[in-house]
DNA sequence: AGCATGCCTG
DNA sequence: CAGGCATGCT
């Protein structure tokens, strides 16, 4: 609209490219597999056509990854046959990215599945035909399972003699002694050192996914045969765990053997059988990929089938779609309230303007003031209120006055609100953000957690995400990807072994790249919209209280002055409306007292408030602030009606009086970034 | 002088 | 929201 700040409002158009026509598996709290496509075609679909497909934000770390290591091989060779075999290599590298990632979704995949299974069990026996379809599946994921495993044997068949002759081949060359086999060796090592890991499931598949992408030669073929058994033993041993394993197991191998035969053509660019091995290596891939394709394509069918019928309903959407209205607005208060205000003119018309009052002494209730975090509490939706008082209702009758600015009386509100366009629906926290709140309070044993509804904490327990992130010493996770990529790929590994583990990587990425949490030198809209937020809390922060809140933020001199502007402004905006409020009440209510006016969350003023600094209305506003705005109005109202605000200096006091307001920030915004646009992430990403 | 703050303006 | 200016404090 009128900054940066609504490139990262939920509310911008560029958000919403990412929630056209929401349906439930859109929605928070319903957890599907990541990036789902229309199970219409297959979602490794780019694994039939070698030249590749579109990228997507989750494997760009790997593309880079594969890139360097083009630029890095293409550098270290020399003449043109030899760059000829790099380019191939390159090509192939890029290829086993592509599997590799696809090899990963797969694993997300088996947890998506997995945990789908889980809740299932939770669930009761209720649906038996799930039962059934996961029994379907079981069987497609066995018949994958053996098409691979068939298929690695003859890969094995097909090469392993050429492999032996290879690794012959090293032998001399080690006895020769010749330093650039001392490299290969160290390079081996490390491979080795990676492939070591004990965790067969899930991490050490990834790791080896990454392996394959960092190796810098694929000629460690005998290696990965060593180890391609030593799996397979292992896998005898285990048996069949889950329904997905086999297939993941098989598409490990089906990667191995990727690289297996791309190891091979490395250490063969004289081998005259090099175009053949290409032609077989391609038959086997596209056999590769059509198999895994169909088996993914089934279980998404699946997948999205169960889904369908288990998706709660949409309660929770920024941009909910008429019907989705429809069906909710008559469904209830409780339902409709979040995502529809019923602004009619009878509603307010016969909406309550008054509420109790506080203290009736002013100053007093100021260090008294119960500091509340509510906005680490589920917020009770509130029907939005009128935005004038009504005509009909007698201003007076009750002992304290919600503000609304009265278009009767007032023609700077009548034209301040010719025809208030209907505000954004006042949404309860999404459920993502309400407890990426609960995990940072928690993550910095705020006490908020005991007001969590049982089930959302048993949720919060049951998320290793979750658990991540409750370490002591807990990083946020961008920062700590920005610092060392490889503590990023465990978080990552990490996160995916969760339960939840769909869209966080992407979001994390997403975040890293878009948001630039970690320590940068300007300012961002992300750290506008977190000072807004801070508002709530503290008017006059210190610029030690700011540092210590943005700590993603390299201060200067140029740094401070502008965050110290940014809420001087705050107050500007702040002051100035309550001062309008407030003659505004002069004039429509003279006759009440100071303390009878009340900013509730119901009133035109908390509205206004509330879009200037929290306009995206996620982040619920702390009592607290009402409070404060409350002291603030009244402060105003009593200048004004006894008439001090002739003084020019008449402020000075109220900013005084204010001032001492401020109370602690909640801990989480000691966070890099801010956790409600990570919020904002995940609903758009999921 | 240097800094913080507030007010005004675009 | 930021720039410019005035004011007040140290």
């Amino acid at each position: 609209m009128d900054s940066p700040t609504d490139l990262f409002d939920d509310s911008s158009p560029q958000i919403r490219t990412f929630t056209p026509g929401l349906s439930s598996a859109d929605l928070p709290g319903v957890h599907t597999a990541p990036g789902f496509r229309p199970p219409g075609f297959p979602l490794i679909h780019h694994l039939l056509q070698p030249g590749g497909g579109p990228r997507r934000i989750l494997t760009a770390n790997q593309n880079e990854v594969t890139a360097t290591q083009m630029e890095q091989e293409e550098g270290m060779m020399e003449g043109e046959d030899e760059l000829m075999e790099v380019k191939r290599k390159c090509n192939d590298t890029v290829l086993m990215a592509e599997w590799s990632q696809d090899v990963m979704k797969v694993k997300r995949m088996k947890l998506e599945c997995r945990q789908k299974d889980k809740q299932l069990e939770d669930g009761g026996k209720r649906r038996e035909g799930r039962r059934r379809e996961r029994e379907e599946l079981k069987e497609q994921l066995e018949e994958a399972r053996e098409r691979l495993q068939a298929l690695q044997e003859k890969v094995w068949r097909a090469f392993g003699e050429k492999a032996e002759k290879k690794e012959k081949k090293r032998k001399r060359q080690r006895c020769d002694g010749d330093g650039d086999e001392v490299m290969v060796e160290d390079e081996e090592d490390v491979t080795g050192e990676m492939f070591d890991e004990e965790d067969i499931d899930g991490a050490e598949f990834e790791k080896e996914s990454f392996s394959l992408l960092s190796v810098s030669h694929f000629d460690n073929f005998h290696k990965r045969k060593d180890e391609l058994q030593k799996d397979r033993e292992r896998q005898i041993e285990r048996g069949r765990e889950g329904d997905m394993e086999g297939v993941m197991e098989g598409s490990r191998l089906w990667l191995e053997c990727g690289g297996l035969t791309r190891g091979d053509w490395d250490g063969g660019a004289e081998d005259e059988h090099e175009e053949g091995g290409q032609k077989f290596a391609q038959a086997l891939k596209l056999e590769l990929g059509s198999a895994v394709a169909r088996v993914i394509d089934r279980v998404l069918r699946l997948y999205t089938e169960m889904m369908d019928h288990s998706s709660p309903p949409a309660a929770i959407s920024f941009h909910p779609s008429d019907q989705q209205l429809k069906k909710l607005v008559p469904s209830g208060p409780d339902l409709a309230m979040p995502l529809a205000v019923h602004r009619s003119p009878d509603t307010r018309k016969t909406f309550p303007l008054l509420g109790p009052p506080l203290s009736t002494n002013i100053n007093s209730s100021h260090p008294n003031l119960p500091l509340h975090h509510p906005s680490l509490t589920r917020p009770t939706p509130l029907p939005h209120p009128p935005l004038m008082p009504p005509a009909s209702h007698p201003k007076e009758t009750s002992s304290s006055t919600s503000f609304h600015p009265s278009s009767s009386s007032s023609s700077s509100s009548s034209s301040s609100f010719p025809a208030p366009p209907p505000p954004p629906p006042p949404l309860p926290l999404p459920l993502l953000h309400y407890s990426m709140q609960q995990l940072f309070s928690r993550s910095l044993h705020h006490p908020q957690l005991p007001h969590l509804a049982p089930s959302r904490k048993d949720y919060l327990n049951s998320d290793p995400f979750l658990e991540f992130s409750s370490h002591a010493s807990f990083p946020p996770l961008p920062f700590l990807g920005h610092l060392d990529p490889s503590l990023t790929r465990h978080g990552v590994r990490e996160r995916e072994r969760g339960v939840r583990g769909d869209g966080r990587l992407c979001l994390f990425m997403f975040v890293l790249n878009q948001c630039h949490v970690y320590t940068q030198e300007g300012l961002s809209p992300c750290h506008l919209k977190k000072a807004k937020l801070m508002f709530f809390y503290t008017r006059y922060p210190s610029s030690n209280t700011l540092k210590t809140y943005f700590p993603d933020v390299k201060f200067n001199r140029c740094v401070t002055s502008q965050m110290i502007k940014w809420f001087s402004n705050f107050r500007e905006f702040f002051y100035i409306q309550m001062e309008r409020f407030a003659r505004q009440a002069v004039r429509d209510y003279g006759s009440v007292t100071a303390n009878q006016l009340r900013v509730g969350r119901d009133t035109e003023l908390y509205r206004i408030l509330n879009m200037h600094y929290n306009k995206s209305n996620v982040y619920q506003v702390p009592e607290r602030f009402i409070e404060v705005s409350e002291v603030a109005l009244r402060e105003f109202y009593s200048a004004i009606w006894t008439g001090r605000d002739s003084d020019p200096c008449w402020k000075k006091g109220i900013y005084k009086i204010i001032c001492k307001l401020d109370s602690p920030l909640p801990d989480a915004f000691r966070m890099p970034g801010c956790p409600v646009f990570l919020t904002h992430r995940i609903m758009f990403i999921q």
